[in-house]
DNA sequence: TATACGATCACCT
DNA sequence: GGTGATCGTATAC
């Protein structure tokens, strides 16, 4: 099933974690690229210091600040892609960056560039709606199982956000489940 | 117009 | 553990 607007339209913490086992699909032609999602990171409003949009509203954070479910791409350290799924309400800037998914031959990928390489994402993929978009969605999946352990960690590479440094905002499905 | 650096990865020792 | 790659963005001048 095909996640709907009003479940990125929760709070983001929320959003981060439910994404946790759902799977990211990618449509390029005919090729089908989907990735379960194990890894999520949630950056939550301009209160924030670890949060792009905490600066300001800008040209490249605009999309945080649009509605809900749309995807927000950027390119980092000039060579790889990240991608980012926009949360909670209009105006608002908060978003999930997709660290990690496992693939279907069972390959895990860590890592926000790796993910973006794995899955084809480039910056021709910012702004668009995954909620009506025929080249990246998110399906919810059946086997959810209420007793996955999620495991909460610090978030990567952000030594300059103060005390948000250490909310333990990065959240990971238990590698031994 | 110029400069500094980042929500990273791969490869080296 | 350390460093180089490589460029868009924000900020400074």
């Amino acid at each position: 099933m095909i996640l709907a607007r009003s479940f990125f339209e929760q709070k983001t913490l929320k959003v981060a974690q439910d994404l946790l086992g759902c799977f990211l699909i990618r449509q390029i032609g005919q090729k089908k690229i989907s990735g379960r999602i194990v890894e999520t990171e949630a950056y939550c409003g301009s209160k924030d210091l670890a949060n792009h949009a905490s600066k300001g509203r800008t040209n490249r954070t605009e999309a945080m600040f649009g509605p809900p479910g749309h995807a927000y791409v950027y390119l980092i350290y000039g060579m790889h892609y990240c991608f980012n799924i926009v949360t909670e309400k209009s105006g608002y800037p908060a978003a999930v960056l997709i660290r990690g998914v496992e693939l279907d031959d069972r390959q895990t990928i860590i890592g926000p560039g790796k993910v973006c390489r794995a899955l084809k994402i480039d910056k021709s993929l910012h702004g668009v709606d995954l909620v009506k978009s025929q080249k990246i969605w998110v399906e919810d999946n059946n086997q959810r199982l209420k007793d996955w352990k999620i495991v909460k960690l610090p978030r990567v590479s952000i030594d300059y956000a103060g005390e948000y440094k250490y909310k333990r905002w990065r959240f990971r499905i238990n590698p031994n489940q």
